[in-house]
DNA sequence: CGCCGCCTTGAACTGTATCAAGCAAAGTGG
DNA sequence: CCACTTTGCTTGATACAGTTCAAGGCGGCG
């Protein structure tokens, strides 16, 4: 019942008693993965629909000098490219930052879905407009800040999405990414991305060691990342009624 | 009869006779616009879906310093948000970049049309896609490349771009940008982006004066810029038969 | 004509990269 | 269970790409 997929959904809709039992249906068939390993591979035509319910992964971009950059964070409740089948070949690669519980939906039980249960096709579109609304605020992060307010919008935004399908707790959440991986996703090197870290812990705005990251002081972070959450749509619209499905 | 949307969407997909009739349709009336207006602003709920046939937009948002960030370029034959009415609100803004010819297409004919043409509506969806590639693009392009890099990348882009709807000729299309829009694309100060052209020019490899931008290398170009377009998917995928609209 | 937006140039400054080394913790294999 | 390796974190010194500030020029437009 609890599972992150329905859980992120439903800040979106209501779904129906039937919705809800064809969404966790979705999720009885999982594949673990050990951390480390990638679920899908640049120039893939994968024929099935990734949906992350445990774990943490990352879409990435090799560059030819071997530099990797980082365009996206996957968490429990996120799917990786519902219309998958529509592009010829996946332009990025998805690997795993953590163990992880994966259910693999083939491309018919997806279309099936999408044809029957509107109000589904509706939520899983909402995800993807989100999924898009991140990445302008990525190229926002990228471009406008300096290194600290970018790490401090990013550990902002993680917080925001992870407590979005209730994993965090007294502002700490999993974090499992190297100093180096953070730096892959802001642009910025390792080293200057440990002295910006040490910086917040100096300023007591966190605490990041292992895998955890604490967040004690949420107000003033989002103020140096200029974090406004809006851009997440994290608010339901005012009303569902008379809507398609597209 | 050669309108930039069916131009744009023909390289996905081969439309009958009526999917063609039916996208002209959509393009009869039309607003003019003039260069420096907003078409939408961050916070709207626009009813209607808009289509540029003519000029160049962009989409951008501003940060509380006064920065602007520039997060997507719109070109003839671009939508701006096909499934805008599933979020609560805009989350940018969009503006003119110069005089433009624009067509809103009411919700519900949208909706009819999806519903109706899956071959259209598969289309639009590639579109919108790509634009989410685009995005991915645009972060690798701010976190791993240095000023005369990103430049060069955005060239090849708007290059590539361009010449799909038919809008270049002989490596020569209009870049109605300033020096300072471009610098707010890729995260530079206009100074820099003077001196960058600056250094383009003297090694032969733009002319970029007015609002035209002459490419004399683009493989050179490619190469400073690490450009490789598959990211934008051109190419037409195997097969389209047996596919659902999603 | 005179103003204003845009481009250009120069000089000084700085945030971040680079290079290089050391250290601690966690695996790994014998 | 101990040596060994690997991976990630930390620190310092130096270098430079890109910023900032400031001023001048030029072309188009009211």
């Amino acid at each position: 019942m609890d599972n992150p997929l329905t859980r992120k959904l439903s800040s979106f809709t209501d779904f129906s008693e039937e919705d809800t039992r064809r969404l966790n249906d979705l999720c009885r068939n999982t594949d673990s993965y050990i951390s480390g390993s990638d679920l899908i591979m640049e120039g893939d035509r994968p024929d099935s629909v990734f949906f992350l319910l445990e774990g943490w992964a990352y879409r990435y971009k090799f560059l030819p000098d071997g530099n990797r950059q980082i365009v996206a964070y996957l968490i429990p409740g996120d799917l990786c490219d519902i219309h998958i089948f529509i592009l010829k070949q996946m332009d990025h690669s998805i690997g795993l930052l953590s163990d992880a519980k994966v259910a693999a939906i083939p491309k018919v039980d997806m279309l099936e879905i999408l044809d029957s249960h509107p109000r589904i096709a509706q939520a899983l579109l909402w995800a993807t407009l989100v999924d898009e609304a991140v990445l302008r605020e990525w190229i926002v992060n990228m471009g406008q800040r300096d290194a600290f307010s970018k790490l401090a919008h990013l550990f902002c935004e993680m917080c925001f999405r992870m407590r979005q399908v209730g994993l965090v707790h007294a502002n700490q959440f999993d974090l499992p990414l190297t100093q180096e991986q953070l730096g892959d996703t802001v642009g910025l090197t390792k080293v200057h991305v440990n002295r910006v870290l040490q910086r917040m812990r100096r300023e007591s705005l966190i605490s990041l060691s292992g895998k955890t990251l604490v967040i004690h002081d949420i107000e003033r972070l989002e103020k140096i990342g200029e974090f406004d959450s809006t851009y997440l749509h994290l608010e339901r619209r005012p009303s569902l009624s008379s809507q398609s499905n597209y």
